[in-house]
RNA sequence: GCCGAGGUAGCUCAGUUGGUAGAGCACGGCACUGAAAAUGCCGGUGUCGACAGUUCGAUUCUGUCCCUCGGCA
């Protein structure tokens, strides 16, 4: 099946992946691999690019960061936006960089549309955000309803609205900002992009109630590390409370009890419900009966020994440049 | 012990002028191609505290009991 247009291309480069939900041990893992496999680690997480959000994105101490290489940690100005394209330039970049060091990189982190648009290639639309536009639009959805901004999109480009749920106010705009602001076909290409090659992909998970207990646990922890002053000084330093990064779960939930809309202990509750949705949304990122994903239980104190067993074999059946592999047991793993 | 208020979905509560009930959150599922930890969508049978009475029919009315929370002793 793997019929080649051009030279076979042995022995590509390998990629390794660490997904799953978050709370569920991919930063340690990373770490793990790294060390045993002379590997650099490339953050896949959206927010925890940003400087100065560290405590509640769970981003990796400056200790273990001491351990590894890590890439796409602290890149971005909490005023800024970081993005999907920025993600995947940068983390193309930094693949080829760590390649170039003859190195193995580890991709690593929770965010789904980062993961499957570095890995499948996805070419994004060459239409810049426009806060302006945007801003426009929702004003015209507050006066006269999101359904006036879907009709407009329906008009601009009926096809793409189709796919749209009209009540998707967010999606809707966007849909539109790529329709008026788009490239025009003549200014220089967006750089060709196409999947990975050669990558394996991890998957860390574990039973329902057992990640729901670890991350209660984590949010208690985060808060007896400051996550609260960490939010403060966000806001000190003239971020606006939830808004862009500051909207993110556990930040978000801070912000409205330093704005007293609600006490700390409620706060805190909110965090941890909402850090369970984000876990339940990332499961349809990464799915459960994906093929694609070697699913190790995270509760089991052996996955580092498993999943370097798993990296082993993977390397060894993909670095003997046009040998054939030995042996390819027909049993299931 | 007496007087109030209340016992309805895992939680907080709404409701039925008598025809077996519904919101928010939780929880489960899904979408996602330059905001993605964001944004949006779908999913509600639960001895309506227990027992008895009235009634064609009670979660809804009546009585007794149990429990919770106030107040008075």
């Amino acid at each position: 099946m793997a019929q080649n247009d051009r030279a076979p291309k042995l022995a590509a480069s390998p990629v390794i992946f660490i997904v799953g939900p978050t709370a569920s041990g991919k930063s340690r893992l990373a770490l793990a691999l790294a060390q045993r496999f002379d590997g650099e680690i490339v953050n896949a997480d959206s927010r925890q690019v940003y400087r100065l959000m560290d405590i509640g994105t769970a981003k990796p101490s400056p200790e273990e960061q001491a351990q590894a290489p890590h890439h796409l940690l602290d890149i971005c100005d909490p005023g800024e936006s970081f993005n999907l394209a920025c993600f995947l330039s940068s983390a193309t970049a930094a693949i080829d960089y760590i390649h170039g060091r003859g190195r193995l990189p580890i991709i690593a982190g929770g965010s789904g549309q980062y993961v499957w648009g570095l890995l499948e290639g996805w070419q994004v639309p060459v239409a810049a955000p426009q806060p302006q536009f945007r801003r426009e639009m929702l004003e015209e959805a507050q006066r006269n309803g999101p359904m006036s901004v879907y009709q407009q999109l329906q008009l601009a480009d009926p096809d793409r609205a189709a796919q749209l749920d009209p009540r998707n106010l967010r999606r809707v705009i966007r849909a539109l900002e790529v329709h008026h602001f788009r490239q025009p076909s003549g200014s220089p290409p967006a750089r060709e992009r196409r999947p990975l090659d050669n990558t394996f992909i991890i998957g860390l998970t574990m039973p329902r109630e057992e990640l729901y207990k670890r991350i209660d646990q984590r949010v208690d922890r985060m808060l007896a590390s400051g996550m609260l002053e960490e939010v403060q000084g966000l806001a000190a330093k003239g971020y606006r409370l939830g808004q862009g990064p500051l909207s993110s779960t556990g930040y978000r939930e801070m912000g409205q009890h330093i704005t007293g809309e609600i006490n700390l202990e409620e706060a805190v509750q909110r965090t941890k419900f909402q850090t369970h949705r984000l876990a339940r949304r990332q499961y349809t990122w990464f799915k459960p009966q994906d093929p694609r994903i070697n699913w190790l239980d995270s509760s089991d104190p052996d996955v580092a020994i498993q999943a370097a067993a798993l990296v082993t074999d993977f390397l060894a059946s993909r670095s003997c440049y046009g040998k054939i592999d030995p042996h390819t047991p027909p049993e299931t793993g």
